[in-house]
DNA sequence: CCATTGTGGACTAATATTGTCCTTTTTGTT
DNA sequence: AACAAAAAGGACAATATTAGTCCACAATGG
């Protein structure tokens, strides 16, 4: 029940990107000193975030990776499911999972509101706005 | 991001314990022909659940294991921590965890926000109030 | 043409989870 | 006293997941 090691470099990358002068390509190799991350694991990790639509890049001498919206309108809640797929509390809870029990047994959905719970709270703050308070 | 398959485990044989009449002993063996949980897997994981006050056992012929207190008075959250030891959405927020950012990074913050968020839905619901309501 | 930077995939290593086996201790019954 | 049922405990093995590495390739700008 814990969020990846890949997951903590993705928000710190995240946060790294955030602070950035808004536009500005960073590269892959950069952020991996900066954060101390893995350059090669990094970049799988970056993968995911392209597919999720967080981040752009661009390839080539002065590329790099840079957010692909407003820090402001990216949060945890983006960059946990983006790295963790989808995020279930219990395998009883992910998409596709046939339950032997009833549809409805009272243990999942007691797991699902809590899940509900913590994805709304981690959807409170933005990127920009936890820089603004450290 | 998931409790794990014994946490399940240690969930249903609550459930199933709290069904069985006040102050039965139900065995091990029993409760693993229930579930179809292997049944040496399950004594370990029982062996947590009495370290954490959950059930208490009876060792001998007509022994076993049964509700260390009420069924109205046991939660997810209190299997959960049993099992899971302790909860902790990142390693940053387990105990004992020292972090090289500020104390009160704003990652960390909303995580740990998260994460009560979570375990207060899942202290809503005691064992007995999920089994009247199937 | 070449250095820089991302893309992609295969592979390995490390760690955590799950499952098994075997021996010992306790307890009621015969 | 002997025995069978049941928990306690510890060592070990099998799997699965996570983390990390390596290498060849593609794009881009100077």
């Amino acid at each position: 029940m814990q969020i990846t090691r890949q997951t903590e470099y993705a928000i710190r990358t995240m946060l790294e990107l955030a602070r950035a002068p808004r536009g500005e390509f960073l590269s892959t190799r950069y952020i991996s000193e900066q954060q101390d991350i893995p350059e090669d694991f990094l970049k799988k990790t970056l993968k995911l975030l392209v597919l999720a639509g967080l981040i752009s890049t661009q390839r080539g001498v002065h590329g790099g990776i840079r957010l692909a919206r407003p820090a402001g309108k990216i949060t945890l809640v983006d960059i946990i499911e983006a790295v963790e797929c989808n995020v279930a509390l219990n395998v009883c809870l992910a998409p596709g999972y046939n339950c032997p029990n009833q549809p409805g047994c009272p243990v999942s959905r007691n797991l699902a509101r809590a899940q509900q719970a913590m994805l709304n709270e981690l959807r409170k703050e933005s990127l920009e706005d936890m820089l603004g308070d450290q």
